[in-house]
DNA sequence: TAGTGGTCTAGACCACGTG
DNA sequence: ACGTGGTCTAGACCACTAC
């Protein structure tokens, strides 16, 4: 069972009642789920809430609707992760594949920052920031290389730290700072010399290179960073809907 | 201005009226937008209904909510494409990014499904399915190989097009086959002799590999496929939000 | 403390798809 | 023809933020 806190609006408790139904085969794949005026019976609640509930479930991918026909289960819910910080902390990730994370600090050093740093990072001119590179290891074998550029702010809790025994992402947030939205950029780079050496490749391996800002949640940036994976050890999945903006493919730049 | 249909409903019209106030520069970036009671008063409209169009711009990443503070202002409202089918379509991406888009059909060819196929593709057994190979170019410069498997349904309308003039999402569209939903996953392989010839690069060159399940509004699949970017000329850019489960990373498959 | 967004109710009319 | 989801109204109470 989805277990829940013990106040939960209504509309989440009736979606994840949906949830559970649908996991425990009440509702086999392609068929139909109640419709909003049985559930607003069966719960006795209103009619907004039964549709809110419905919508949980057609954003995480799980029901699909269509006027004037019930909604229709099209795929098994989802695990209930915090899906943004196991993308953003590579512990988290780690732990939820039932890998051993670990890590090794390259580099930690402050200067100041260039055009642009202060461009992507929204900071004044000559402000200081911290550059941090690791590499990082599953079950002890290097899967990546990270390289973050924090603004001073940031970068002075993240220098305190025991890099090699604690999550940044947890760190910050016990300084009430939540990474809550990250744009990522994705595409493929031949190793150079320095990454082939950290990562045990030949140079000119193919790369995954993922680009990110992550922000607050009010859009402040907080991290700027350049990950490069072994091509063939980690992948990333999109799941794309009409009429959302999620995800496009960009031009090149050469 | 963006321009909307007649009758559209009220939420999104307003939406619209605040994405053309901030483009106006009339909320900057960081600044609060108008109250959901002022907006009520504004257009005469429920405060549903004003919520609804607010929750479109949070939707879209354009403003961000916190309880008891107003909506605020976090990033320039998205061009009004539609983002879904530039992902899916080729020549809408290209034409987009004013490119001229082109295409070499390298291959076309009904054969049975293998169990890989009827597995992903949710076919019975032995159906037939058809293979589409393609060089896809912008501007005349090969960037991309695409491989993609139809059920036999839709391959039999692909096969009857002609691939170098007219778009397949287009044409599929006009025998009313909607592609809905996708999910992408990415990763980084080397060029194989084939794919370097193709893209006239050298074998083992970094590309960004897209593997791809299109499907309809309901889930049906419709389209597998497994594009090959060149490394340097693509890139794809994702947002993520908390609490909101699209991208994730995924164990390796060595 | 005043105003805000988050939740919820109880109605209503409409356009649409399914039976 | 009927039931469905899509839209919209007009109230209400609460928890939280800003001042």
């Amino acid at each position: 069972m989805h277990s829940r806190p013990p106040s939960a609006p209504r509309y989440v408790v009736v979606a994840g009642v949906l949830r559970d139904a649908i996991i425990a085969g009440r509702y086999p794949l392609g068929s139909s789920l109640p419709s909003e005026r049985q559930l607003m019976e069966a719960h006795g609640i209103a009619r907004g809430t039964a549709r809110h509930a419905i919508s949980l479930l057609v954003e995480e991918g799980t029901a699909a609707v269509r006027r004037g026909a019930q909604a229709v289960v099209i795929a098994a819910p989802p695990p209930p992760e915090q899906t943004l910080s196991e993308l953003l902390s590579f512990s988290a990730w780690a732990r939820s594949l039932g890998c051993e994370p670990s890590g090794r600090v390259i580099a930690l050093s402050r200067r100041t920052a260039t055009p642009d740093d202060t461009a992507a990072l929204a900071l004044g001119a000559d402000e200081p920031v911290w550059d941090l590179t690791r590499v990082r290891m599953l079950d002890g074998r290097a899967v990546m290389i990270e390289r973050s550029t924090y603004p001073h702010r940031i970068g002075q809790i993240v220098a305190a730290l025991d890099l090699e025994r604690v999550s940044i992402t947890s760190a910050l947030l016990d300084h009430d700072i939540h990474l809550a939205r990250a744009r990522h950029t994705i595409d493929a780079r031949p190793a150079s010399a320095d990454d082939a050496s950290l990562l045990g490749v030949d140079e000119g391996a193919p790369l995954l290179r993922v680009r990110r800002l992550a922000t607050s949640p009010l859009g402040e940036p907080l991290e700027r960073g350049e990950d490069r994976y072994l091509g063939d050890a980690v992948a990333f999945s999109v799941d794309n809907v009409a009429r959302q903006a999620s995800t496009r493919r960009t031009a090149d730049r050469s």
